[in-house]
DNA sequence: CTGCATCCTAGTCGATACTG
DNA sequence: CAGTATCGACTAGGATGCAG
């Protein structure tokens, strides 16, 4: 899922997109979901390609839960408390996913020099309106859980028969 | 990011997600109702076990690419087209990921009896209607990508001092 | 044309052990 | 406490070959 950004991470050309909004306002959320049938995203298919790199790779399962537990603690939380909120993670999987997140600009790491040591993790601008972005697509899933049960239960009843 | 998700396709037991098996009606358990007050889902612990397993199948990145083609094209799409537009994609995830989308109730499957065979898949209101959740991600995305990258040329020049 | 079965590999995740 | 290092299990996913 990620050799386009290995690539670009490695330094390839991948066509440095300037943008998309360069000087457009930052980051106002509040979860447009538009009704248009056609995608936001015409600008360029170079762009789109990025774009669907950064959402695989930002719609990971344990980013997708630190996303919000720290958005729901309001706060600054440290290692062992996300790893004791974000249950089954394992804190590799934690120490991993947390500094793919600070990489990206989605969480802020501050470490305090004491012993022992303390490090406390809280979500940064963009990525709180990460969560906001997703928001939509969290009440999509609240809001159709049953229908992908139903549509569920029904295919596979057709596949038994 | 799917790994609980094919684990439950196939009917393993795999610790960890709860049982959302498809036919049982949901368990009821008596879970004590969580207590944030910010995200959308505050309904119950319960459900949003569940939605989060449903993000995450959902957010797989050959889904989240053929929905956005269906969506772009308009209308009914053939086997083979789809694997033309959508590039880099193997046989065998196509053919995968169609089928868990059809499960989900996202895409529909018409198959003409005729030889060859025909068959052409197009996004359900369902499957559109997620299109539209993911449109505010999306936006996020295309809005956010200088951001991000920027943010991870200064995390790496940091390390790299 | 559509799509299942098989084989095979690269990467991923978890458990464990160790350190500043 | 907050990690890093290592190893082993697992599996996602590409390539091929075959069938309806």
């Amino acid at each position: 899922m990620s050799e386009a950004l290995q690539a670009r991470v490695r330094g390839d050309t991948l066509g440095e997109t300037p943008a998309t909004a360069a000087g457009s306002p930052p980051v106002s959320a509040a979860v447009p979901v538009s009704r248009h049938a056609t995608y936001p995203t015409h600008l360029d298919p170079r762009i789109e390609a990025l774009v669907k790199d950064l959402i695989g790779r930002v719609a990971d399962k344990w980013t997708l839960l630190l996303l919000e537990v720290l958005e729901e603690a309001g706060g600054p939380l440290r290692f062992t408390r996300l790893s004791e909120r974000v249950e089954g993670i394992s804190q590799k999987m934690l120490t991993q996913t947390l500094r793919q997140m600070e990489r990206d600009g989605l969480v802020h790491r501050k470490i305090y020099p004491v012993i022992p040591p303390k490090v406390e993790y809280s979500l940064t601008p963009l990525g709180h309106s990460l969560g906001e972005a997703f928001c939509g697509v969290w009440i999509w899933a609240a809001h159709n859980l049953d229908a992908v049960e139903g549509a569920r239960s029904a295919f596979d009843a057709r596949e038994t028969e």
